[in-house]
DNA sequence: AAAAGCCCCTGGATGC
DNA sequence: TGCATCCAGGGGCTTT
């Protein structure tokens, strides 16, 4: 479900709402993925600071210590004055004098996980192995991406998807850009000669950057700060469009599985 | 070190 | 209408 842009999204239609807010009340509903990692009645009295985003992370940044929030497949958060009563699938209220920031996740494989600093060992478990920025034209750069992709044999679309090289290139985003740039996804990470690498950093940044100023896709689950839904349609040129035209060349799209995702591509425009 | 599988969980769509 | 099956945007962990 959300990937970069639709973390970032989330990120830009709360930060400056909740800088500077005063903790009120911790509410936890039905277990996430992970603990919180602290008694939420601690959290009382805090003052968030600013909300930073690395990968798929958000980084709620608190006077003492800081939230790490994942959406997982299914996780969106909503903010707002007045939160209403919890729903079944709200499992995370962090009430604040600002509003009421609220984690909504029917499949709970999202997560909100305290930790004293980013130095501290359970977030470095989380972030550590993060590769660069993709929206960071000073940490992503295609010369770096190429030599990193020449160390991996692993088809291309699973060396993106990983998040050790780039990170927030999720199932969708990864079909789209590897589309763009007119590469096979099954293709060995290390084949990508220099000239197509280039084109796909070129790619990636392009497909997630539109992404984020759609206001990100949404297909299920997905909705932005505000609880909207369904106003940003997925510009998706393969992602599932298996069967349908290229809209190229007209080629039936095809479907294939890669580490028990699917992957959609165009066998004539991606070679 | 890297790659491949497994698994967490619920709900919606599809098919009988 | 009811029930079984399959599928879903992520990613940490364990095993090769």
């Amino acid at each position: 479900m959300p990937e970069l842009p639709e973390v970032e999204v989330t990120r830009l239609g709360f930060a400056e709402r909740i800088a500077g807010a005063r903790i009120l009340a911790v509410r936890a509903g039905k277990p996430l993925r992970w603990p919180l990692g602290i008694e939420p009645g601690a959290l009382v009295g805090r003052q968030v600071l600013d909300v930073r985003r690395r990968g798929k992370y958000l980084l709620v940044d608190l006077d003492a210590g800081l939230l790490l929030m994942h959406l997982g497949m299914s996780g969106s958060l909503r903010f707002a004055r007045d939160a209403g009563t919890a729903g079944a699938h709200d499992h995370f209220d962090l009430v604040t004098d600002l509003g009421t920031l609220r984690l909504n996740d029917p499949r709970r494989f999202g997560a909100v996980v305290f930790v004293e600093g980013e130095s501290d060992s359970r977030a470095i478990k989380l972030l550590g192995g993060l590769g660069v920025e993709p929206l960071d034209a000073l940490a992503f750069r295609a010369d770096d991406f190429h030599a990193a992709l020449r160390r991996r044999k692993a088809p291309i679309k699973q060396v993106l998807l990983g998040g050790d090289v780039v990170v927030g290139v999720g199932n969708i985003y990864a079909s789209e850009a590897l589309f763009a740039a007119g590469i096979r996804p099954t293709l060995p990470a290390a084949r990508v000669s220099l000239p197509r690498a280039t084109k796909l950093h070129a790619a990636v940044r392009a497909t997630l950057a539109r992404a984020v100023e759609r206001g990100g896709s949404t297909l299920r689950d997905f909705s932005n700060i505000d609880g909207q839904n369904g106003h940003f349609q997925l510009e998706a040129k393969v992602y599932a469009r298996a069967g349908q035209a290229c809209l190229v060349c007209a080629t039936p799209i095809r479907k294939i599985l890669q580490g028990q995702r699917s992957t959609f591509y165009c066998p004539t425009c991606q070679k």
